[in-house]
DNA sequence: AATTGGTTCAACCGCCCGAAA
DNA sequence: TTTTCGGGCGGTTGAACCAAT
């Protein structure tokens, strides 16, 4: 029998939409021959739980987020599906398209290996921080967070004419802290809404001061000179959004004294 | 305006696991 | 106990898009 592959057409959407909402979710196989799209039952599965379904979150991925990704990927690794369960609306594909794309790209830039010493500790010490302090700068503090804990995002969908563009602080899943065992991590931070005290964050504090101690806390991590001259020198990240102006300018701050 | 090279992301593939037959 | 099947997962691919030339 012939099984259709390729991008799914606006009439196969609507088609597994109608009916996924009248008979609920499972039984894939049965689910496509019965509503009768030639689609493989795997196929059927995919765009629903990755485009179709009403908890999938649409638009860019926020700073919150990619700290929460960063964060848990390193405690959790290549876990996509793991991780994706702490980012509500977020599917395991996107975080990981968002991985590959924006983290390892990072990697590559630096000429190092994604999981080496040298780049998770560049995230861990650097990357990580800066991102928690744009979070604290901007408007999506996580004292705004916090006001909105108990707002959860809404069911929505492209199909449904009133889906509104997610609202910037209302990702958090409050239920989600309560039934996860890693702890001290800047994932309870956000999902917690407490105030920061983790080890990176703590870390953070310490190098965001510019006290020349922190130098310390750097190189105690295995940087050289070179190392840290590329990271300086690394203007092209400037424009793929990991790092803005003010993070060269931190940089330069940090490790060119 | 056409071409080229890089990026993004939706979709597929292959493997695995657990439940049911 | 073995086989089959549905579903979950991580890795990979390729079309669409965009910016630079």
């Amino acid at each position: 029998m012939d099984v259709r592959k390729g991008p799914w057409t606006a009439e196969e959407d609507s088609i597994l939409f109608n009916y996924v909402n009248s008979h609920g979710e499972g039984r894939w196989n049965a689910a496509a021959c019965s509503a009768g799209l030639k689609r493989s039952g795997k196929s059927c599965r995919l765009r629903w739980l990755n485009y179709l379904g009403p908890s999938v979150k649409r638009g860019n991925i926020t700073l919150q987020e990619q700290l929460l990704i960063l964060d848990l990927h390193f405690q959790l690794g290549n876990r996509w599906s793991k991780i994706a369960r702490y980012l509500p609306g977020r599917t395991d594909n996107e975080i990981k398209n968002y991985w590959r794309t924006r983290v390892q790209k990072q990697a590559r830039q630096l000429k190092c290996d994604v999981n080496s010493k040298e780049f998770r500790d560049t995230m861990r010490y650097v990357w990580m921080p800066r991102l928690f302090e744009r979070i604290q700068a901007s408007n999506d503090s996580i004292s705004a967070i916090a006001i909105d804990s108990d707002v959860v995002q809404p069911p929505q969908s492209h199909l449904d004419p009133t889906h509104s563009s997610p609202s910037k602080s209302s990702w958090v899943n409050p239920h989600v802290a309560s039934t996860t065992s890693i702890s001290n991590s800047i994932s309870d931070q956000v999902q917690l809404q407490v105030s920061p005290v983790s080890d990176v964050v703590e870390n953070f504090k310490l190098i965001g001061t510019s006290e020349k101690d922190e130098m310390v806390i750097l190189t105690d991590q295995g940087y050289d000179g070179d190392t840290m001259n590329e990271l300086i020198g690394w203007e092209e990240s400037l424009e793929n959004g990991l790092w803005n102006e003010e993070d060269m300018w931190f940089l330069q701050q940090q490790f060119s004294g």
